[in-house]
DNA sequence: TTGTATGCGTTATCAC
DNA sequence: GTGATAACGCATACAA
């Protein structure tokens, strides 16, 4: 790999020179210019970015940190975010943290001595302390898929959507109501306030089942289902729901007429099962790019002491997971 | 972020000091290091990599360059791969190429810039100039996916997998086929292989089409599967599967009985259609961590001359998508 | 237009 | 045990 210094010696001029020549800002005479150009390409001059880094104070390096890049949902997102940092000249730094707030925090170390210029993140908790510690965190960032509050966010809102299907469950005239996903879900207070609204009495028909447990899901699943008919299953996203599809086949139920289900992404995934999964579509391209543009103008300074949140629209895709009557099958 | 002769000038030391302190590996009075790690800490020190890079001449960044993190295959190789590298304490700059060797061609020119120690990807193609310009490239490399012959490289034999399936569908009674990929896969010369060994007539019941074109792709399926009956077809991925899968569904075709089909990955999406999907499984993960581990004994040095190749196997998962017969379903 | 000199934050090689 | 000092590859202010 050859350098300027380098370049210089060859071509008898100052380094300098060489850098004016590469960069094309400063002016140079044409003479010496073709001389340097020349030989650069002829030695396939890479610029040193590291160095570029050190003495520019900007890495144009941002980290990625995702809950679960093997979920198509971040994997999607992953795939829009590298393509606008690309457009953008960034380059990305990506870390997958299983949904560990200790690993988050561990990448967060990495990017800081990397001095990636910023951060785009799914953050796994946002408890007021984690939002505070986060806040701590000398760097420019976004958080992605939830609203942080006070930190830059561009997410959907997951009550919304947990409204948007108690609406939906209620509509198809479903009278019992399973959640299963983690505790913290804005989806199961948004779920309940929507059946609540219609008078569901949830002490009776409704029940939370804990999705980090297979075993125990299997269980709570056969047991709510078997005892409760009519039963709605809002699953807090698609991965999960296709897993309890697979549990309720097992238990030779049938989706939807013993057990509907509802997951959230709208993946592709919710589109090639059978009964293709009703879901809550999220704008996936729209929040990468819209994050990354945000980031981009943190990293820049602009409104650099605002806190932009963006709120997009979720839209309730419903198919034949949630719909017993074949004709309205989509 | 404070920086090394910020602490030095903090607690009364030389700059040379501290970093001894730091790195702990020089010898230094309890005393001073008390000191400077206090005064570190209470600073929150971070050590710039960026720095280090540059006179260490080590980045501890590996290249990530895959055709489409999209693709549930890719993603969870992502997966495996973040991992054990984390492990190996590198970090990952991630590409997607959407199968462009134009930008995979960018994106190694980007990490050469950064000065990347490595890089893992999946190539976009391996013609035989290609691999010549690969082999310019001047940076410990393995690929992923692809044997590329003269490049250390950890994949299947996509030609025992194109002969595997012809098999599969040659036991299972299917007279015609398809393949739907691209031009230059071996997977498509391995079932020709397997076709023939059995006597198959290729000019009357083999038919190619071409993936990259969805309306074409409609088309000959529609007239393909409708003329012959019998027919068995094997798509180059899950996903391309999953689309076959919907277009015959359009037509009112049903699997496997108007026309088998196969895909290859055998990623969770084989799982969860209906009926599910025959397909051959890589072993991912354990692609994805040898990978890594013979970039790192490249960058090491270790064997460096040396040209390793590792063929893993392959597993046919047969499921409903070819097994006509209920009972025989898994 | 061009060259010299300095600094970015480290590590490492010297001396003392 | 500790402090100068020189690199690493580059950008840039200052001179010439």
């Amino acid at each position: 790999m050859i350098t300027m210094t380098e370049i210089a010696s060859l071509t008898g001029v100052s380094q300098a020179t060489v850098s004016r020549v590469l960069n094309g800002n400063s002016s140079v005479s044409p003479e010496t210019a073709k001389k340097v150009l020349d030989c650069a390409k002829e030695h396939q001059y890479q610029p040193n970015f590291i160095a570029q880094s050190l003495v520019g104070n900007k890495t144009f390096l941002i980290g990625l940190v995702l809950s679960d890049i093997s979920n198509p949902f971040f994997a999607e997102l992953a795939k829009a975010v590298e393509s606008e940092a690309r457009n953008k000249k960034y380059s990305i730094i990506l870390f997958n943290t299983d949904y560990s707030l200790e690993r988050e925090e561990s990448a967060l170390e990495i990017l800081k001595r990397y001095r990636a210029d910023g951060l785009l993140f799914s953050p796994a908790s946002w408890s007021p302390e984690v939002v505070e510690k986060r806040m701590q965190y000398d760097m420019p960032m976004v958080s992605v898929t939830i609203d942080m509050g006070k930190i830059d966010s561009v997410y959907v809102s997951h009550f919304e959507a947990g409204e948007k299907i108690a609406r939906h469950f209620l509509k198809m005239g479903y009278e019992n109501f399973i959640f299963a996903g983690g505790k913290d879900d804005d989806k199961e207070k948004g779920f309940l306030s929507g059946l609540s609204k219609d008078g569901v009495n949830l002490d009776k028909h409704y029940f939370y089942i804990d999705s980090h447990d297979d075993d125990e899901m299997k269980t709570n699943l056969a047991e709510r289902v078997c005892l409760a008919k009519n039963v709605g299953i809002f699953a807090h996203n698609d991965i999960q729901a296709v897993k309890i599809a697979e549990i309720l086949k097992e238990l030779k139920l049938e989706i939807p007429h013993d057990a509907a289900l509802a997951g959230f992404d709208n993946t592709f995934l919710a589109k090639i099962t059978t009964p293709a999964l009703t879901s809550i579509a999220q704008p996936i391209e729209e929040m990468g790019k819209l994050a990354v543009e945000r980031l981009m103008e943190k990293i820049d300074g602009v409104d650099k002491e605002k806190c932009v949140r963006y709120q997009l629209d979720t839209r309730l895709i419903s198919r034949g997971s949630t719909i017993k009557s074949n004709k309205f099958i989509d």
